[in-house]
DNA sequence: ATGAAAGCGCTAACAA
DNA sequence: TTGTTAGCGCTTTCAT
C-alpha cells in the first residue's frame, strides 16, 4: 500500500526516444505550430507508453502557471442523487477541456474552501449559490483564476421549479396553494428562489402567493403544517423537494387524510423514492447534466477568456406526474 | 469574475520581514528544531497575514516531494446523505494532519481516478471498496505514495450492518428470512458484504440463510420479489438499505398486505425519509463519522510509516426500531 | 526541426 | 540564528 516508486521524469522519456525534454514536452502537449516529423513524435509517445510517464502535476502547474484543476465547492447541505449527476457531467464536460474536477465538502470542522483551493492551487472555483466577494476576493488571493457561482442566471432551474410546480396545481384547477420549505438552513436560499418562482405563477394566475410553512422530516412537524394549510383551505401543497413531499404525506397520512382528495402533493427532484411514496409523488425534474454542462461551459470560457455563448436552457424543468396531485 | 491578481511570494513576505526566504520558510510551517527568536517570527508572522499571503501549491509539492492532497475516489454509485458525513469527518480528521481532502466522483464519461490522481498530485488515494492490483499500481506509478481501500476490515461496518438486521429479526421470532438485493451494480460488492453478514447470524441461529432476491427502486419489481418470498414462507426480509426496504414496502402495500403483520420489515442506512415511511422503518444506523476518522488515522499512519493503530470498533452498528418491524 | 537554458516558487542541506 | 545555494520536473523562449 505504501511505495514509493521512482519516478518517471520527461528526461527519461526523452533518453529512450533519443530526443531532449524539449521534444518530448512538445510532443507530448502536443504543441501547436512545432512541425515535428511523425517519426520523432511516435517515437516520443512509445517512449512515454512504454515507461507509463505521468507528467509530474506540481512542475507542470509550476512552470505552466495554472494547474487546471476546477474546484466544485460544496456547502454543507444534505447531498443527494441528483448531485452526482450533475457533478459527473460537470466532470466529463471540463475533461473533454482538459480540466480536472475535484469536489470538496465543507463540513463543520474541516477546512474551508478558500483554504482547499489554495492547498490545491485550483485554477478555478464553482461555489454554490452565490459567494460572498469576500470570499471570492480571497479565492483568487489563494490562486483561483476564475471564481464562479453555481446558478448564475440558468444552471439551477432553481425558480423555474417553484413554477412548474405551482402552475401544475393551479392546472388543476387549485387556488389556495401552501409551499412546503425544508428545515435545514443550508438550503433556505435553494427553497427562496422555489418559493419565489411559484409565487410568481401564483400572481400570473390572479391568485395569493403560497402559505409558506417549515417542514422538518418528521412526521409531528407535518403534521402541524397540514393542519395549518386545512385551516387556511390549501388544497394543494409544492414541497422545496421531494423528501418534504413525503414528509407532507405523511403528515396527512397521520391525521387520516389522503393525497390528492384532501391536498394535492407535488414534490421536486424525482429522487428514486419518489414513486415508492403512499401515493406515488407527483414532482418536477429538471436535468441536471445539462446543468453541469452548461456551467463548464461558462469555467472554459472564463479561463480562456472567451465570450460566454449564452447556450440555450430549453425544456429543464418538467412535471412527473403521479397519484399525489 | 476573472482577475489574475499578482501572486504574493514569500520572497515578498522576507521582504517586508526584513529576513530571507528561508526563514520565512521556517517560520510558516514552523519547522522543528529551528530556534527563531519569537521577535524575528513575529515580523514574519505579520507580514505574512499583512500581504495575506498563500503559499503556491504547485511550488510547495515540487520542492517537498509531496502535496499532501488525499483523493477520496467515489465509483459510480447513488449517493446519500450518509455520504456527506463520512466525507466531513474523514476531511476534518485529514486537516488535522496537514492534510486536504478532495473528492472524484467516478462518471461513466469523466475521468478515471488514476487520471485525476495524476492531474492532482495526491499524495494518497482512498477508494472505495477493494481496489484491483492494477489500479493500485497504476495510482503508485500515478504518484500517489499510499492507496488505501475504503472498508479494510472495519471501516464500513458492513458486515456487521447484515448481521445486525437478520439477528433483529430472528430475535423477534421470525425463522425465514428475506433479503432485499438493490439491482444498481455498482452496489453489488456492498451489497453481498452485508448479505453474507446476514447470512452468518442464520448459521448461528441454526436457520437457513436468506432468500436473497433483487428488488430495484419500482413497484412492480418489489411485488414480484415479495411475492417470491410470501411463497417461501419468508416472514421478514432485510433490504441492502433503506430505499431497497421502501420498495419492499411499497411492493406490500401493493399487494394488499402490511408490514409488519404479514411480512416485517429492515432496512440499513437510516436515511431521513426512513421515519415517514408508511410504515416508518425499521432500520440499522452505524456510525459513519468514526469510519470516516478511522480511514483518516489509517492514512495518516501509512503517509507517515507509523504503524497503524487498531484503534476500537465499538458499538458502531445499532438497530433503530420503527414500526416496520 | 531540435536543443540549451532560464526560470516557476518553494524546501532543505549546508554554511556562516 | 540566519542566509546561501541547489535543486524539484516541467514549460517555453531563443538559438541552432
Amino acid at each position: 500500500m505504501t511505495r514509493p516508486a521512482k519516478r518517471i521524469t520527461g528526461e527519461d522519456v526523452a533518453r529512450v526516444a533519443g530526443v531532449s525534454r524539449t521534444t518530448v514536452s512538445f510532443v507530448l502537449n502536443n504543441r501547436p505550430g512545432q512541425s515535428i516529423p511523425d517519426e520523432t513524435r511516435q517515437r516520443v509517445l512509445e517512449a512515454a507508453k512504454l515507461l507509463k510517464y505521468k507528467p509530474h502535476a506540481s512542475a507542470r502547474s509550476l512552470a505552466a502557471g495554472r494547474s487546471d484543476i476546477v474546484l466544485l465547492a460544496v456547502p454543507d447541505l444534505p447531498i443527494g442523487a441528483g448531485m452526482s449527476r450533475f457533478v459527473e457531467e460537470l466532470a466529463a464536460a471540463l475533461a473533454e477541456h482538459d480540466l480536472t474536477l475535484v469536489t470538496h465538502l465543507e463540513g463543520a470542522h474541516g477546512r474551508s474552501a478558500v483554504d482547499t483551493c489554495a492547498r490545491i492551487g485550483a485554477s478555478a472555483v464553482i461555489g454554490f449559490e452565490s459567494l460572498e466577494p469576500a470570499v471570492v476576493e480571497a479565492l483568487h488571493q489563494a490562486g483561483a483564476e476564475v471564481v464562479l457561482p453555481l446558478r448564475s442566471d440558468d444552471s439551477g432551474a432553481t425558480e423555474p421549479v417553484g413554477r412548474a410546480q405551482a402552475e401544475h396545481l393551479i392546472s388543476r384547477g387549485h387556488r389556495r396553494l401552501g409551499y412546503a420549505m425544508p428545515a435545514h438552513p443550508g438550503l433556505a436560499a435553494m427553497a427562496a428562489e422555489r418559493l419565489r418562482g411559484a409565487t410568481l405563477a401564483c400572481k400570473d394566475a390572479g391568485l395569493e402567493p403560497p402559505l409558506a410553512l417549515t417542514t422538518s422530516l418528521e412526521i409531528s412537524a407535518a403534521v402541524t403544517a397540514t393542519t395549518r394549510w386545512s385551516e387556511a383551505a390549501v388544497t394543494g401543497v409544492c414541497a422545496f423537494n421531494d423528501e418534504t413531499a413525503i414528509a407532507v404525506l405523511a403528515g396527512l397520512r397521520e391525521r387520516g387524510l389522503s393525497a390528492p382528495a384532501d391536498m394535492a402533493v407535488v414534490g421536486a427532484d424525482d429522487i428514486p423514492t419518489a414513486r415508492l411514496a403512499a401515493p406515488p409523488l407527483t414532482t418536477v425534474s429538471f436535468d441536471l447534466r445539462g446543468a453541469g454542462r452548461r456551467r463548464a461551459e461558462a469555467v472554459v470560457a472564463s479561463l480562456t477568456g472567451q465570450d460566454v455563448p449564452p447556450s440555450p436552457v430549453e425544456g429543464v424543468v418538467r412535471v412527473v406526474q403521479r397519484a399525489s396531485s
